[in-house]
RNA sequence: GGCCCGUUGGUCAAGCGGCUAAGACACCGCCCUCUCACGGCGGAAACAGGAGUUCGAUUCUCCUACGGGUCACCA
């Protein structure tokens, strides 16, 4: 059986990387039929933040990534929330101690300074000295009857070298001499993070853990303390970090970092999901656009890469509009008809055209508004819009144009695009001109602007016969005036 | 600094000893077109450098350079 874990800290955000990690936890968990298990670790109470783990909840649930057990949902390997573990890390801890694979350390703080100190003055790496690694048995209890405060550290060989294996990296070997003797358990009793990790991952019967590659040194160490138990060592998967350019990650600072920041500037979050997820993994084949049920199929963790990625804003904007191209009319109305009522307000325009013509031209979510402002009412604008060479306009023309267009669309019984266009074009044909010289004045007429999601004759039907005629009439006025 | 990992066009990346070195985004040009888009066609653009191994290296080995990670009683 399967069990994969995401195992965040509750910060209050969700890292774009986190999540990344969390999909793909996710994705192996779900195509081998296995299981999705949410841990907190929240052991950091100085980074403690007040609703920050309904954060967590509330993005994993918004992105899809349903979990089988967790804090809310027992599985029987609860509790689920690290600090509620604290008892049960320490009786590992001695159990270690009593084998002699691990020793107590009544090392004081000062101690470790000043030893720490004089090696960085002599070019060395600070690292533990072992001092307490060989204590007498009389000396530890003379110890710890002054009841000297203590830390567990674990036993690691002094010469040698230890192996692990990475599911993407291969097999890693690091020299024993360059591992510390690392502490489990802290003077105040609680477990180290380390430590507390492999101890859960033990008892949840965790067997495959995918990380950010800041794990991979330290690997090693944790595959000495299941090899001291004598526990199974579960699969490791180190995925690389996602970037802001070559050398920086992306970052709190730059307001990129997050889940959260990409929702608000208008993401469509399976879009989102998607690109994330082809963020360090490439698929076999050429599709590029995946729901997360054709992730579960097509995630395989042999196409993960090894080297860092740079996180595209412009490529997620392609994705986006990608996946709003693609979905039915119907469900990107239902999508876009919050932002179109930020900035429209009249109710007698033609919805279903609105739809249609803004979905081709939809990138970001965000800039709806912004498309359709214009149709409440018209800006200020200036005649200079009227000019076009490639239209062979300019305001005059235009103002002949729009006074031949008037009657001719007073006239037009059924007001849909269609019969619009057809009058307009029958003109146009009439004239022996380009329908440009007709259609960009209405168009400009009508919106006051330079880009407009569909051409005239479409706006004329989208904002009604009515709103039309009197634009045009106004236009007219604006055009006689200012000519 | 020690140790570990990485390095294919601007970006994401395919490639797993023999290819004119894919594809996508972005960029440029053309077509379509009632603006802008969508769509279609085409273009420019890459194996970090050096030694090996081999009949033959983007692919295997080593070195160099560059980049990243890690060396806490933090998680």
């Amino acid at each position: 059986m399967v069990r994969t874990r995401f195992a965040p800290s509750p910060t209050g955000f969700m890292h774009i990387g986190n999540l990344r990690t969390a999909l793909y936890t996710w994705l192996i968990a779900r195509q081998n039929n296995g299981k999705f298990v949410l841990r907190i670790e929240d052991t950091d109470t100085a980074r403690y933040v007040e609703g920050a783990t309904d954060v967590i909840y509330n993005t994993l649930r918004q992105c899809g990534l349903d979990w089988d057990e967790g804090p809310d949902k027992d599985g029987g390997y609860g509790p689920y929330i690290q600090s509620e573990r604290m008892n049960t890390y320490k009786g590992y801890a001695e159990q270690l101690v009593n084998e002699g694979k691990a020793y107590r350390c009544f090392c004081d703080k000062e101690r470790m300074d000043k030893l720490h100190n004089e090696q960085k003055s002599n070019g060395e790496t600070p690292h533990y000295d072992r001092h307490c690694r060989n204590l007498t048995a009389d000396e530890i209890s003379k110890k710890l009857e002054a009841k000297i405060p203590y830390v567990i550290r674990q036993k690691v060989p002094e010469s040698g070298e230890t192996t692990f294996v990475d599911e993407l990296y291969g097999e890693i070997t690091a020299p024993n001499k360059d591992l510390d003797d690392q502490i489990l358990i802290k003077a105040d009793g609680m477990p180290t993070y380390n430590f507390a990790n492999v101890v859960d991952d033990h008892l949840m019967e965790i067997t495959h853990i995918v990380r950010g590659n800041e794990y991979l040194s330290s690997t090693p160490k944790y595959n000495l303390l299941y090899e001291a138990f004598g526990w199974e060592i579960p699969k490791y998967i180190h995925v690389e970090h996602i970037m802001r350019d070559k050398t920086h990650k992306l970052s709190k600072r730059d307001g990129d970092a997050y889940f959260s920041d990409y929702v608000k500037k208008g993401y469509y979050i399976p879009a989102l999901i998607n690109y994330i997820a082809l963020l360090g993994w490439s698929p076999k084949g050429e599709q590029e656009k995946f729901t997360l049920d054709e992730l579960i199929t097509e995630f395989d963790i042999a196409g993960l890469s090894k080297s860092p990625a740079v996180f595209d804003e412009v490529k997620l904007r392609a994705i986006n509009a990608l996946w709003l191209r693609s979905m039915s009319e119907l469900e990107f109305a239902a999508l876009i008809f919050p932002y179109i009522k930020q900035a429209v307000k009249r109710l007698d325009i033609n919805f279903e055209l609105l739809v249609h013509c803004l979905q081709p031209r939809a990138e970001l979510l965000t800039e709806i508004p912004e498309k359709v402002d214009f149709i409440d009412a018209v800006p200020d604008y200036s005649i200079d819009l009227y000019v076009s060479k490639k239209m062979k306009t300019t305001p005059e023309s235009s103002l002949s144009a729009l006074l031949t267009l008037l009657p001719l669309i007073e006239a037009v019984e059924i007001f849909d695009n269609e019969h619009i266009y057809n009058a307009v074009m029958e003109k146009v044909n009439e004239m022996g001109v380009k329908n440009g010289v007709l259609m960009f004045p209405l168009r400009t007429a009508l919106s006051g602007k330079a880009m407009t999601p569909g051409g005239g004759t479409e706006i004329a039907a989208i904002i009604g016969k009515d709103e039309t005629i009197k634009r045009i009439k106004d236009a007219i006025v604006k055009l006689k005036s200012e000519c």
